[in-house]
DNA sequence: ATTTCATATGAACAAATATTCATATGAAAT
DNA sequence: ATTTCATATGAATATTTGTTCATATGAAAT
């Protein structure tokens, strides 16, 4: 009786499909793995970041030519290196004043493939 | 002369590889495609949006029933599917009254993957 | 020792974004 | 026709986030 509806206190309408949510719930993966995942696209949601992520596919470079190259303060990409650094998205190494940055992972091109694979199959309408 | 140092009004300091930072520039894609990838991967920069992503994997569900598996509220869901909707990641039906919300593309679960096969690798130090 | 210069960083500010609340819409049932 | 109920949506609010500005750090050169 009444098996597939229920009433939960915290959504204002009636569960349609109780089997379904049950189901799909215990397919879902953890908390905190969702919640790392969403960190580090957060991280890959910001022009600034892309950008500079490309550029160190092309080449190590130091952060005032990465300043230059992407017209922007160096102020605001050593910021943003140091949330590609806490991300371990990139490494470097230091020669007397000068900080070269350089890419510390291999997966990340393949998940900028996959991202522009979206792109370009959602605009050939 | 001078060949390797340039100044640029933009950034507070001098350039030290003005070579580096051409062939680099050369390399970069057009900034309209950096743009788009930012965006999707804003898209995928959110817990909600990603709980609700996974729980679509597993099944088609209505609007209601993603409320509840994630014990929020049908607003806060509804507002984040429209989102998802706008990057075409998803697509619905609808059922009389029902709103049946499912995945609309093949490549956000490869995303994901390698994803999370960044985070594992970076977990084990 | 002092100056110079590349980089880092903290605080302030501005802009973007997620959720809530109240309400609108629209389809089915009465 | 009116009520009910699932969903959508606009405005308001709270939080997060990117950039700027001023300044600190620390290594090399003078």
């Amino acid at each position: 009786m009444n098996e597939n509806k229920v009433d939960f206190e915290r959504c204002d309408c009636t569960v349609i499909h109780e089997a379904v949510v049950n189901s799909v719930r215990e397919s879902m993966p953890h908390e905190e793995s969702l919640y790392d995942l969403a960190e580090i696209f957060k991280v890959f949601g910001d022009t600034t970041r892309i950008k500079i992520l490309y550029a160190l596919f092309a080449s190590e470079m130091c952060v005032c030519d990465i300043a230059v190259l992407l017209n922007m303060t160096q102020s605001a990409i050593s910021h943003q290196l140091r949330v590609l650094k806490q991300a371990r998205l990139v490494k470097y190494r230091k020669e007397g004043k000068v900080v070269y940055y350089s890419l510390d992972d291999e997966h990340v091109k393949q998940i900028f493939d996959q991202g522009l694979i979206h792109i370009t199959e959602k605009n050939k309408i």
